[in-house]
DNA sequence: AAAATATTCAATAATTATATTGAATACTTG
DNA sequence: CAAGTATTCAATATAATTATTGAATATTTT
């Protein structure tokens, strides 16, 4: 093997783990994975696709080996292979919301004409439980929650929260989080407590960037 | 704008980017470019392509905001357009390594039937030079070493190794490194000095990678 | 201003990626 | 073991990616 074949073959196989990266639907996957396992047809709800075509992507992603699966009776969970999958994300995540003007601009947009609200940011959010008390309210659904959450959260899942308002406090701020920056349940959930008197402000990152920090995870 | 629409076209935009990344050539364009700045016939050549080829892949990555240029006389200079780009490269060569067996017994295989060698990480080096004397040795072309070079490094690009081995001191332990990973320049080097009585290794990671970690770097 | 050089563009052909459809497979439940 | 359910497979059409070729453009030098 000659220096020129060498790296034809590395960055060929490097090449192919990006391009089983490199699709909308297969990103969204992604995300939603790095929440826990989903069976192909929540998968397939979740990112609004129609089974066999997300079977395929899963496919995709299991060839290349950022997927993997367990069967459970008829259903067959697939879950991110490993912490480095959500690591690469991140960093693709970061890249795209700092170099293209389109992406945060369309995230700030959709909040602005929505929910007119500023989320705060992970290290603004340690540095606020430091200095003083605040609620973490985890909205998105039970399962996930139970799957991992941040320590001390409560959990109500946003289309639960009209009717489950009565269990969160008026008084001290609350920090609503949920599965990432493109989730729209915390700015959903934000806009229904603040326009009720809470005081409450959505976290930009999700539960994932939490944990992969090292900081403090519950289970149950 | 509902949420569908709006996760559609966030996704969209960074697949478009991760798109712009999914190739071999551009994976090892993006590798070269960490080193610095580098015209378009220059590229060419690193990577064994057509100038036009190697052109028309350099026009996906500008215009995925992931390069830049300059124009200097009649040559164009490409340059990654932030330090981000590097790190996302950074989580996919990872990932691959770790995810892909196929990559990892590459590299091996190539460094053992050539130079049967182990390299140190960077870790490893780290310690080595708070707990003793090392001599660091920069084997890229000169013009990367002046572009940026790990701090008290000495420069003698491969090609003139075999002539200005003199330089080199006898008793002390020559870290030798290069590019990065998949670089050879730093395998061909340590071959060369160990056959000749030096005590040589290679580093596993390149430049951009201690560059990276805020350690002392030198401009020259 | 003409010649020379570096780069880009445009057109083409070959390959690969994607979504859709309906059938096939694998497992569980009655 | 038949019926039901979840997933995958196979076939197809459409669209996107890639390499190659030769011409066009932009800048410098003569």
């Amino acid at each position: 093997m000659n220096k020129r074949e060498f790296k034809d073959r590395v960055y060929g196989e490097l090449a192919r783990i990006t391009k089983s990266m490199a699709n909308p639907h297969r990103l969204e996957i992604i995300e939603l994975l790095a929440q826990g396992e989903f069976s192909v047809e929540q998968i397939a709800v979740e990112i609004n696709l129609s089974v066999a075509n997300t079977s395929q992507h899963l496919q995709i992603l299991k060839e290349a080996h950022l997927a993997e699966i367990h069967r459970q009776g008829n259903f067959i969970y697939y879950r991110l292979s490993n912490k480095n999958v959500f690591l690469a994300w991140k960093a693709l995540r970061e890249l795209g919301v700092e170099r293209i003007a389109a992406i945060e601009r369309l995230v700030k947009e959709f909040r602005e004409s929505n929910f007119k609200l500023e989320p705060i940011t992970l290290d603004e959010l340690l540095k606020k439980i430091e200095s003083g008390k605040v609620t973490l309210l985890d909205v998105r659904p039970e399962k996930e929650f139970k799957n991992g959450h941040i320590a001390n959260a409560v959990s109500i899942p946003v289309d639960e929260l009209k009717k489950r308002m009565p269990e969160l406090p008026r008084r001290t701020e609350i920090i609503v989080y949920c599965r990432g920056p493109f989730c729209v349940y915390a700015d959903e959930a934000v806009a229904i407590l603040n326009k009720t008197g809470f005081k409450a402000t959505r976290l930009e990152e999700g539960f994932p960037d939490w944990s992969l920090k090292g900081l403090p995870v519950d289970v149950s």
